[in-house]
RNA sequence: GCUGCUGUAGCUCAGUGGUAGAGCGCACCCUUGGUAAGGGUGAGGUCGGGAGUUCAAUCCUCCCCAGCAGCACCA
């Protein structure tokens, strides 16, 4: 007589049940309906199939749908496998690779037959019908343990390289499983290599709850150098209502694309002339001047003294700073001399001396902050010394990095590098991590703070790094933001290779993330430039500069406010911050007043006489995301009154001229100048 | 930079081996209308650039450029 196994449920709930039984026998022993909703299992805390039979006592949690983490986790992963068995029904030859969960989906990495082109999103439909037949199969999905060697064997034997290869590098000791989509061994069955775990069968997907979306490359295992893959990447969910949702809310979030958002509301274009590079227009640079105004406020107030350095300097320079070295390919570099152009050739280009000496444009301000720096002789006493700039800068990023206003290659960063004592460097960073919280919560964000650490290839010895990590740790215990509120997390590897990293990821209004401020302690550039201050004791000694943005850049900041507004800025940002529209001609001139008193006020106006009728107005002005309208006829002109009409609310509100403007200007002030 | 896709009027897009069309926008005219599209008329295009095939190319082929989605990159 066997020992029963002692399963305890979630509600404290026990139950016997025969050695060799299952998480399924469970479900199906506290009920039917329980079986057919069950998912997978949670026994002693870890996921497991619902068909892998218990080792011994154990606490058992049943998931299903209404665990909705681990049920999507698991479909999604699901999915990933019917994709990859179907693109294999179809065409036969085709290498498979890796295939996991994302956020929303899931996607698998496959190496098309040689005999045919890499799959397109032509093919998706056909493949997405061949899921379905899979998942109408309701093909049970069988967990074995395998060796090494018989996985080796087996994908060498199908022709599955990359496979292969995976399996060799498994841990030779370790459990390795494998799923069979149907019965091992019989027709029609098929494996993949995987840790699990799965749902009992392809049948508890629902065939109408994911989509293929698109198909892209992909390098095996991420590395440029190796061969390129077919991403196909799919959306998965529980059910059809889920998938719906999901697929109106990417038509929401590019509604509030910022490209789109950025042509209708005329604030910027980008053409192919200068690609990477923003043409602002009026209405765009006004937003910028107004965070640059404020910024300056900002950091004027927070002992930062602006400065401005070249945008040229000579290559020998950069050579000493060590960026031609490590940066050239990104930089821009011109000969320093007037080039020769032969106007009659239209296509020829200017030769170049080859004595010519060469000037790199500034694909960042740090040396030229350093440069400042050591102009003259520097005591202790004057540390800290924090140099700001709005520094435009130049990189030549990869073409296909390029996005909109979030990846460009001209950018103007809100830059500043602080040079300070080794004792001053965590009250330093304290400080910056309170402005960096006021400066987000103005415009409100809610954001994250991560620290980068220490990568494999890097500078310095490890005492210097232990030291500069923990300086950027106990600073932001002192800002007090070590912790889940505000998202604390170590990044270990992902440091530059100079120093440790502060990050600050902002989150937007449809929880997208963005990092844009950072923080970095620089021992390596006051070196490499001979930065020094003469100390206490008399004695040269060298600065710790620290790197610091805030906004990160202004374009990418404005896109994100864009994104995150969805176009509909708060008032102190936007271009026109009101508009005053005539319902008829008679109002004509007391609208040329009205504008005329907002103006004087500093309200940013226009007016619309527009011989057009007032919902006409009021539709343009609406989708143009004017925060203000104010609408006058007859009445109004006749009283002295307007009729406001709030973007977002529908009803009007008439108040005097005089009431008007006191209620724009108090919306119109920007945060850091309220009461 | 890599893979795939795309490039036609200011914008969104349709279309064809015989040099082009819609809606919106724009201009003009009528309409003076009270809170999300009043009506009419008209202007506007080297069909991304270059080469090739063809009697003929916006359409087919090749090369280049840019954009988009991912990847890789991102001090």
């Amino acid at each position: 007589m066997t020992e029963m196994l002692t399963i305890r449920l979630p509600d404290g709930s026990v139950r016997e049940m025969e050695p060799g039984s299952t998480p399924a026998d469970v479900a199906a022993a506290i009920g039917p309906g329980l079986a057919k909703a069950a998912l997978s299992a949670r026994v002693n805390g870890e996921v497991r199939d619902l068909g892998r039979p218990f080792e011994g006592d154990s606490d058992l949690a049943i998931i299903t749908a209404r665990d909705e983490a681990e049920a999507l986790e698991l479909v999604r992963h699901d999915y990933a496998h019917v994709l990859a068995e179907a693109v294999q029904a179809l065409w036969p030859g085709t290498q498979i690779t890796f295939g996991p969960a994302t956020d929303d989906g899931f996607y698998y990495d496959v190496k098309a037959p040689d005999n045919r082109d890499p799959f397109s999103v032509d093919d998706l439909p056909q493949i997405e019908e061949a899921m379905r037949e899979i998942i109408r199969a309701d093909k049970p999905l069988v967990r074995e343990v395998w060796s090494r060697q018989q996985l080796i064997d087996k994908w060498r034997a199908d022709g599955e390289s990359f496979k292969a290869e995976w399996a060799q590098e498994l841990p030779e000791n370790e459990e390795l499983t494998v799923y069979w989509s149907g019965q091992p061994g019989s027709d029609g069955a098929w494996l993949d290599m995987c840790r699990g775990p799965h749902l009992a069968s392809t049948g508890k997907l629902d065939a109408e709850a994911f989509k293929l979306m698109r198909v892209a490359g992909a390098y095996w295992r991420g590395d440029q150098k190796n061969a390129q893959l077919t991403r196909i990447y799919g959306t998965g969910w529980l059910n059809k209502k889920q998938l719906t949702a999901h697929l109106t809310r990417l038509e929401e979030a590019a509604k509030r694309d910022h490209r789109r958002l950025g042509r209708e509301m005329d604030l910027f274009h980008l053409q192919e002339e200068a690609h990477g590079s923003v043409f602002w227009h009026p209405k765009g640079y006004r937003i910028w001047r107004e965070l640059e105004a404020y910024m300056r406020r900002r950091m004027d107030s927070s002992g930062y003294r602006e400065i401005k350095t070249p945008q040229l300097m000579d290559v020998r320079q950069w050579t000493q700073s060590g960026h031609w070295g490590k940066y050239a390919q990104n930089m821009f570099a011109v000969p320093d001399m007037v080039p020769e152009v032969d106007e009659t050739d239209a296509g020829s280009h200017p030769s170049v001396a080859d004595d010519a000496a060469w000037m790199a444009i500034k694909p960042m301000n740090c040396p030229a902050h350093v440069l400042v720096f050591k102009q003259g002789i520097t005591s202790y006493r004057d540390l800290p010394i924090r140099l700001g700039e709005m520094g435009c800068c130049h990189r030549n990023e990869p073409h296909g990095a390029l996005h909109g206003l979030m990846r460009v290659r001209q950018f103007t960063q809100d830059d500043a590098h602080i040079f300070c004592t080794e004792r001053q460097v965590v009250e330093e960073v304290r400080a910056f991590c309170a402005l960096a919280d006021s400066v987000y919560s103005d415009f409100g964000f809610s954001y994250h703070v991560k620290l980068a650490l220490r990568p494999d290839a890097r500078f310095g010895s490890d005492a210097d790094w232990d030291k500069a990590e923990q300086e950027l740790r106990d600073a932001v215990a002192e800002a007090g933001m070590a912790n889940d509120d505000y998202g604390w997390e170590e990044l270990p590897g992902e440091g530059a290779f100079y120093a440790p990293k502060l990050e600050w990821h902002l989150t937007d209004a449809i929880g997208r993330t963005w990092q844009v401020g950072t923080i970095q302690g620089d021992r390596v550039l006051p070196e490499r430039l001979d930065a020094s201050y003469v100390g206490e004791d008399g004695e040269k000694h060298r600065p710790v500069m620290l790197h610091r943005a805030i906004f990160g850049s202004y374009e990418r900041f404005i896109g994100i406010l864009i994104e995150h507004f969805a176009g509909r800025l708060p008032v102190w940002l936007a271009p026109v911050q009101a508009v005053v529209a005539t319902i008829v001609s008679d109002a004509d001139d007391y609208a040329r007043e009205a504008v005329t008193r907002l103006e004087a006020a500093g309200i940013r106006v226009e007016s619309d006489l527009r011989n057009e009728k007032i919902n006409y107005k009021v539709r343009e002005h609406s989708l143009a995301k004017v925060p203000h309208l104010l609408v006058v006829g007859k009445r109004e002109a006749e009283e002295g009154s307007v009729a406001v009409r709030t973007l977002g609310e529908q009803q009007q509100q008439v108040m005097s001229l005089d009431e008007a403007i006191a209620m724009l200007r108090d919306a119109a002030t920007p945060p850091d100048l309220r009461g």
